[in-house]
RNA sequence: GGUGGGUUGGCGAAGUGGUAACGCUGCGGUCUGCAAAACCGCCACUCGUGAGUUCGAAUCUCACACCCACCUCCA
């Protein structure tokens, strides 16, 4: 089978072939540090985390770099606000980001590089820019030629003469306008406004304009070109087209071979964002009462193809918190059976642990798992495989809770848990077993009021009866009355 | 105006030529004092509209309609 991905740069599925046999560069746009991250940020870096455990998963030895922006308009804006300085409120929200991601069960990248201490490299590259007549300096700002760059517009697919300048009815707001010799050339740095941070340059002091940064740190961690660049959809124009222009220009070589980006997260049809004021943030959601497990918030987002939009309701929450309940209680199965289907390891201390699991290649669930990823990352297929896996041992869990046996043979049922937990695992999803809430209540005494059930019932008095049942519920005990006047029972 | 994407059951969502995965919701049956849980089963003769190609199309072609994103804040 062979990988095939979506790049943008061609704008069709390509088999994908690293440039080293193996191994895998990928860098990823990451966050402006100013702010919590919301769903769409947790989105991207959900869908990014999925691909790189997917290729990891694959066999490739994947290199994943991701930066901060800690340079930015909106950052200075909020420390003046708060009196605080541009470096305080980067270093919270960095920390922020970790916070969440973590929660989300995304892996730390390999790197994580920052626009301030990339300036060696920055400055670097724009100096190779004005060599090369790419770049222009004018009253302390330096700006990228967009006319002079012949392939300028390849990756969003505009041509400069098709574009409407100030489409988006922002460009009045931008002040350099003047200092530009055409309304699309970029900043690469700024001259310094008084009281804001400031670096030191051969144009004067000031700072980085935004594109630049990650072509001087994919350059600094990764050299000319790497296999995978990775972002958001709203990214494409023009962050990553000025990224092709600058490095490209400078290196002449190809930035990236392959361009993939994610979809937007929609609230009621719309894009969510800070402009828009839609936005639910991820501590938000996942702090609020009765808030969804993070891991329902994995699913909720791989439910969706990662390149089409995907839209934030209530109804879909709740509809990817029931779906987790479900991958959850198969996730678990082994925990929770294992010992009653003599599985002799079950409390190994690598046990239900995926790295220490062999699972058969050549299984369907594999191969259809494999077969679905393997098309452009199709997790909603891939996860299909997994709902019938979960689907089957949930099924014979039930079986082994209600009459306290099956036939169904232990290490089939075995094989299956495993690899459902592998492939989950590839795509971030994890469910650790709850330690056993201590129920106040000892088998004796639960032994004892459902006695007493049996006599209210006896003696038709169904109030009593419904009372105790109503009362073991509320302390985890669920009661199973079976045919024959037989009450089993279990807790949670 | 330019560019890209979308339109599949009540909701979400796969599916690029062979007759509709999967998840949620809902419904029916068994069981029950009634429930719950569980188990069994059901829910798109149809894939935005119209035409065409083909033995055969959700899948290819051409029109049309509607929706979304981007066009220097953005994941």
């Amino acid at each position: 089978m062979t990988l095939e991905l979506y790049n943008t740069l061609t704008r069709r599925k390509q088999p994908f072939e690293p440039l080293e046999a193996g191994k895998i560069s990928i860098y990823c746009c990451g966050v402006t540090v100013y702010d919590y991250c919301h769903l769409g940020h947790g989105r991207a870096y959900i869908v990014w985390d999925t691909v790189r455990r997917y290729l990891m998963w694959r066999g490739f030895e994947v290199r994943y770099v991701q930066n901060f922006t800690d340079i930015d308009d909106k950052i200075l804006n909020r420390a003046k606000a708060e009196g605080s300085t541009m470096q305080e409120v980067s270093e919270r929200f960095i920390q922020a980001y970790f916070e969440d991601m973590e929660r989300l069960n995304i892996l730390k990248a390999d790197d994580y590089p920052r626009a301030t201490h990339t300036l060696d490299g920055i400055t670097r590259l724009i100096h190779e820019l004005e060599q090369k007549q790419m770049a222009y300096a004018a009253g302390g700002d330096v700006y990228f030629a967009v006319r002079h760059d012949q392939d300028y517009g390849k990756l969003s697919g505009r041509r400069l003469d098709d574009m409407q300048a100030g489409a988006s009815g922002r460009v009045e707001a931008d002040p350099d306008g003047p200092k530009k010799k055409d309304p699309f050339d970029f900043a690469l740095w700024k001259a310094a406004k008084p009281g804001e941070p400031a670096w030191e340059s051969p144009w004067g002091s000031g700072r980085p304009g935004w594109h630049i940064e990650c072509s001087a740190m994919v350059r600094d961690r990764f050299g000319d070109t790497i296999d995978i660049h990775v972002g958001g959809a709203d990214l494409i124009f023009p962050h990553h087209e000025n990224e092709i222009a600058q490095s490209e220009s400078a290196t002449g070589k190809p930035l990236a071979n392959y361009w993939m980006h994610n979809g937007m997260v929609n609230v009621d049809g719309e894009k969510m964002s800070k402009s828009l004021g839609n936005f639910t943030t991820i501590r938000q959601l996942l702090d609020a009462p009765n808030a969804p497990d993070p891991m329902a918030i994995r699913l909720f987002v791989l439910q969706g193809h990662y390149r089409k939009p995907i839209d934030f309701t209530a109804e879909s929450i709740l509809s990817a918190k029931n779906s987790w309940e479900r991958l959850k209680e198969g996730l678990l199965f082994g925990y929770k059976f294992g010992q009653q289907l003599g599985w002799t390891d079950t409390s190994d201390a690598s046990f239900g642990n995926p790295a220490a699991m062999r699972i058969p290649a050549e299984s369907e669930a594999v191969q259809r798992f494999q077969t679905a990823m393997d098309d452009d990352i199709n997790s909603p297929g891939a996860l299909a495989a997994l709902f019938e896996l979960a689907k089957d041992l949930r099924r014979e869990g039930n079986i082994i809770t209600h009459e306290g046996k099956t036939n169904a043979d232990p290490q089939m049922l075995r094989q299956q848990w495993q690899t459902l937990v592998v492939l989950a695992q590839v795509l971030g999803l994890e469910a650790k077993p709850q330690p056993e809430a201590a129920s106040e209540l000892s088998d004796a005494e639960i032994e004892r009021q459902i006695e007493q059930r049996r006599t209210a019932k006896a003696a038709k008095n169904f109030a009593e009866s419904d009372r105790i049942r109503d009362q073991l519920k509320a302390a985890g005990i669920v009661l199973i009355d079976k045919p024959g006047g037989i009450t089993e029972w279990h807790r949670g």
